[in-house]
RNA sequence: GCUGGUGUAGCUCAGUGGUAGAGCAGCUGAUUCGUAAUCAGCAGGUCGUCGGUUCAAAUCCGACCACCAGCUCCA
């Protein structure tokens, strides 16, 4: 007998060899019904997993992460499976769990078309409603690549021989269908109740883009048909909150055939921009920066200098000034950094914080581009700090705290990694260790939690990235920063210490919003395009409901105007109705209804974007309220 | 850059080889109205670009450009 501790704390005795699914069905039928998957002593196993010690159990349903985990995992194998029925000698290479669904890889000459998909889609349902049982079998290394060899599936031999020498090796079989796989699964393709096969795209083989490119099919599935539809509805609602939707929509911004990559800002597009870049420059001030401006372009020398010639030149715009070559430039440091040897400094003054909204090009691949979020000109609100080794941690951690201040006062929930030294790199592997190792402590005296993204840091430096998330739920990396020991090295700055010697200062490279546009993208699917008062293009709307009520009407919105309020008054002919479904689709949050009433008494209506009619209200006091929401930026 | 898809009026979209369409927006006129669409009329398109097939191309073929999804890459 073994003695098996439940969810609950409650422990019960069972045979040896009892399965999980044994004890699901002991402990509720309801239970039974809804298991997906196992977790004995911390480790993910199938129901059919005997129980041959003492430990605790968890049964896991589709609302655990695991057991979503397996259940799509389940799904991709349905999919292999119904690929290779319809399409014989497809070849499999991975296909895993994801975050809202799950993918698989596949090799084949066949290019799979939408058409394909649904026919796909209905051979998986057969092998669903076939009910297969998914039997698990440990095989030996030899074994594997035989098998595999055999049938032809030489990405599966390649993963096998990647495996580490001791690693136990599993395959799963449903029907007719063998696929090496570590597991867990459900116990069988019928616990499937509904999926939907989302989209196929191109995939290199193991990430590469020197190897082939695979077919990938993306799906997802649920327990409950009804959570699929909702999961398809809330897709739909987040392509509407979509900022190059709302962009167009809204008259903020747009990316034109004529400059691919470079994007335009309408007038209302501006006030986002330039209310940002006033809050930016009022919190600057607060944390002790000052503001430079460094040119567009500047003579290659600099760049060749600075090792972006030799690292980052894929990248980068050339010109040619009276037949000397120049580049625009990708990043603002250089330009930092000749503003900083512009003068002598004392130990005294460091740390030096100069900041610089920095108009950057770089030429990113045509496929990556990506509204707002990918362009190919952007501004940078950078800043680089010039420090005494000794000050690094702290300066840190004071980029983190503001940083960290200003996403929560949009409320962006955001998620933080460090990045560490590239396969392209600058400097000796001590001076990136030091580096690295400073990130992590500010980090970690922090108490921040943060995810290790290795290889991803800058040809300079490792750097601690913050990601923000789109309406998709798609991350974009916003601030950064970045420690640089290399910089000051090649351009020998310094500064003079206590002893009156010449020392190297440190660099850091710093980012708050990342850059402005794509700051404004991920603002605009945040807000849904209904921007808080302080950061609306129009904040107040007046509509009179006849031509009595112009002149009044006007009177009102210069009386704004002239306190700096961004107003608009709606003069024409049109019925109340319509003024304001206009006013609310364009999602100003203030709009006051001027009627013969409020003539008569010298007071407005008020309307509120988000909660419609709230009746008269005196002027002043609501000019009162109005510029206390915008002082508070609420 | 790679794989697949898409490209028709300012916007959203219909039109599969035979004279380019709708709704919204725009303009003109009427309407003066109390919280999400008043009515009527008018105007608007080298069908992404270039080339080919055909008596005839938005429609078929090719190249290129741009966009969308994903991969790769990055703020």
């Amino acid at each position: 007998m073994v003695n098996i501790t439940l969810k609950d704390g409650s422990v019960k005795q069972y045979e040896a060899g009892t399965t999980v699914m044994q004890i699901a069905e002991d402990i509720s039928k309801g239970l039974a019904k809804n298991a997906l998957v196992g977790r004995f002593n911390d480790r993910v196993v199938d129901l059919s997993f005997p129980v041959e010690e003492n430990g605790t159990l968890e049964i896991l349903t589709f609302e655990s992460e695991q057991g979503r985990d397996a259940y799509r995992h389940t799904s991709s194998h349905v999919l292999a499976q119904a690929v290779q029925r319809l399409f014989p000698g497809t070849k499999l290479a991975i296909g895993p769990a994801i975050d809202d669904g799950f993918y698989y890889d596949f090799d084949t000459e066949v290019t799979f078309t939408p058409d394909d998909l649904a026919k796909i889609e209905a051979e998986m349902e057969k092998i669903i409603k076939e009910d297969l049982p998914l039997v698990r079998k440990e095989i030996s290394r030899e074994e594997a690549i035989a098998f595999f060899k055999e049938k032809g599936e030489n990405y599966k031999v390649e993963l096998i021989e990647d495996l580490p020498e001791d690693a136990g090796i599993s395959v799963y079989q449903q029907g007719d269908f063998i696929d090496l796989c570590a597991g867990p699964h459900v116990p069988s393709t019928g616990k499937i109740k509904a999926f939907k096969l989302m989209s196929v795209a191109g995939a290199y083989w193991r990430g590469s883009e020197k190897n082939k490119m695979l077919q990938r099919i993306y799906g997802t599935s649920f327990a409950k048909k009804a959570d699929l539809d909702e999961y398809l509805y809330r897709l739909e609602e987040a392509k509407k909150r979509d900022h190059r939707k709302l962009g167009q929509e809204l008259k903020l911004f747009a990316v034109m055939d004529e400059g691919p990559g470079f994007p335009f800002f309408f007038p209302k597009g501006m006030v986002l921009r330039n209310e940002l870049e006033n809050y930016w420059r009022q919190i600057h001030r607060e944390w002790r920066y000052n503001e430079i401006k460094t040119p567009i372009i500047l003579n290659q020398e600099l760049w060749k200098r600075s090792g972006h010639w030799n690292h980052y030149k894929e990248n980068m715009y050339t010109t040619t000034i009276d037949e000397e070559a120049y580049a625009i430039k990708p990043m603002n440091c250089p330009g930092a950094i000749l503003v900083y040897s512009s003068e002598l400094h004392s130990y005294r003054d460091l740390p030096i914080r100069i900041a610089e909204l920095g108009l950057v090009h770089r030429h990113e691949l045509s496929g990556a581009l990506h509204g707002l979020m990918r362009v190919r000109s952007f501004t940078q609100d950078d800043a680089h700090i010039f420090c005494l080794p000794e000050q690094i941690t702290d300066e840190i951690k004071g980029v983190i705290d503001l940083v960290d201040s200003v996403y929560k006062m949009f409320g962006f929930p955001y998620h933080v990694e460090l990045s560490t030294k590239p396969e392209k790199y600058m400097g000796s592997d001590e001076a990136w260790e030091t580096a690295t190792s400073a990130l992590e402590n500010a980090l970690r005296e922090k108490g921040m939690e943060y995810k290790i993204n290795p290889g991803d840091g800058a040809f300079y430096g490792p750097k601690i990235d913050f990601h923000l998330q789109d309406s998709l739920g798609r991350t974009w990396q916003c601030g950064t920063i970045q420690l640089d020991f290399q910089m000051p090295e090649k351009f020998e700055i310094s500064y003079i210490g206590e002893d009156g010697q010449k020392h190297r200062p440190v660099m850091i490279h710093r980012v708050v919003f990342g850059s402005i546009e794509r700051f404004i993208g991920i603002l605009t699917e945040h807000y849904a395009g209904a921007f808080p008062t302080w950061l609306a293009p129009v904040q107040v709307k007046v509509i009179p409901i006849t031509e009595r009520q112009l002149e009044y009407a006007q009177k009102l919105g210069e009386e704004l105007f002239a306190e700096g309020i961004r107003v608009e008054v709606d003069e024409r002919s049109e019925k109340v109705g319509y003024k304001i479904r206009e006013a609310q689709m364009e999602k100003v949050p203030y709009m006051l209804v001027v009627g013969d009433k409020e003539l008569a008494s010298g007071a407005v209506a008020l309307r509120t974007r988000k909660e419609g009619d709230r009746g008269t209200m005196d002027f002043d006091e609501f000019k009162k309220l109005l510029h206390e929401e915008i002082r508070q930026k609420k």
